[in-house]
DNA sequence: ACCTGAACACCGTTCAAGT
DNA sequence: ACCTGAACACCGTTCAAGT
């Protein structure tokens, strides 16, 4: 029975499955999404003009909600703050799907959404001390930072895997010395952050953070 | 023509073909790197027992003589030396095949070698004045930023692209500040680099870095 | 031991056909 | 407009067959 009167399918439908998708197996096909769906695969293409752009659609909906934090900082306020509250819902969004992360990492960013929040970030940084020059740098430096924090998120258990041999050595002293699986990706975000945020205030003019 | 007398292939050369197949089209599947050798797919599989071993020993071969660099690092010396040329030929390693990047760090590092090239770099950040509590996060997070930054080598150009309405703010303007294409990604790992060394010294015991 | 070729269960995508 | 079903060119992997 073709086109069944009551609706099967939207893009926000199909959106959801695949998330559901990249939640439970991990991978986007076309074939799970529609077999999710209870729907033949061709249908799927009726409202999606290809993969790539299911998957642009899946990086709007886990990115959106990223900016409006950014849009009510205070023109008087520190710079430390607000940034870090910014670095911290960025990787948050990509950790609340972590399996995505791969896939929407690929595609550069090209939403005027995005494009504005940048705009506020960079502002940020200038208030920081950061020149001009180095602006765009540290931007960046800062993102890598976040998405490579995401994919770790992802990771099930640490980076590294040891045996009963590479356990006598500190690296397996310092793997016992880790808080559970479920915090331990959280700690080094958290971590990295400060690191990285005492790096920015080590060269910041004085007395600009608070 | 079943076995020829002279041997087509061997793990090397079908490493070495997949290696060229990903910097040539960016993705491996086992069809293609079969072409490349001139002979048929089920032909790997007597070489290499599935697609992820392959995968496997494309990490060896990336991630080969990462840690010798470290062996040598004399006991008296400083950390901030020896612990920046580890992150940077760690990423170096990675950029040098930076479209095999997504496809090596999905798995965690299982190898003896690597253990011991990290045991070293915890007795650094122990120079450092990190306790350790937080070493294995700190570990965590530096890898974080040397992998997204790998990443972000293997993006052909920044993480974000604008249009012309978005070039007139501020990201536009830092847009056009940045050095060319090529060096954009080393200058954003430098920065990076240095912010986040910047910050362990804040927190590291005086005079301990040199 | 090492390679071929057919086979199987999967992909993404297109297109004619139905209502 | 929206969905089905067949079709095509691709995957990864297995296995019997050849030398």
């Amino acid at each position: 029975m073709p086109r069944p009167r009551t609706r099967l399918l939207d893009r926000e439908r199909i959106v959801a499955a695949a998330l559901a998708e990249l939640e439970v197996n991990g991978q986007l096909t076309m074939s799970a999404v529609s077999r999710r769906l209870s729907v033949h695969v061709s249908s799927l293409y009726e409202h999606v003009r290809d993969r790539a752009e299911l998957v642009d659609l899946i990086r709007e909906v886990v990115t959106s909600g990223l900016d409006e934090d950014l849009s009510e900082v205070p023109a008087g306020a520190g710079w430390r703050e607000p940034l870090e509250q910014w670095l911290v819902s960025y990787r948050a969004a990509f950790a609340r799907h972590p399996r995505a992360i791969g896939l929407l990492t690929t595609e550069p960013i090209r939403s005027h959404r995005a494009a504005r929040g940048y705009d506020r970030v960079l502002g940020l940084l200038a208030r920081a001390g950061v020149s001009p020059q180095e602006a765009m740098a540290t931007l960046t430096a800062l993102e890598c930072f976040v998405l490579g924090s995401a994919l770790d998120a992802a990771a099930p258990d640490a980076m590294v895997e040891v045996d009963d041999d590479d356990a006598r050595g500190p690296l397996g002293e310092a793997l016992r010395a880790e808080p559970s699986p479920e915090r331990r990706a959280d700690h080094a975000f958290t971590t990295g952050l400060r690191l990285l945020l005492d790096g920015l205030a080590a060269s910041a003019p004085a007395s600009s953070s608070s």
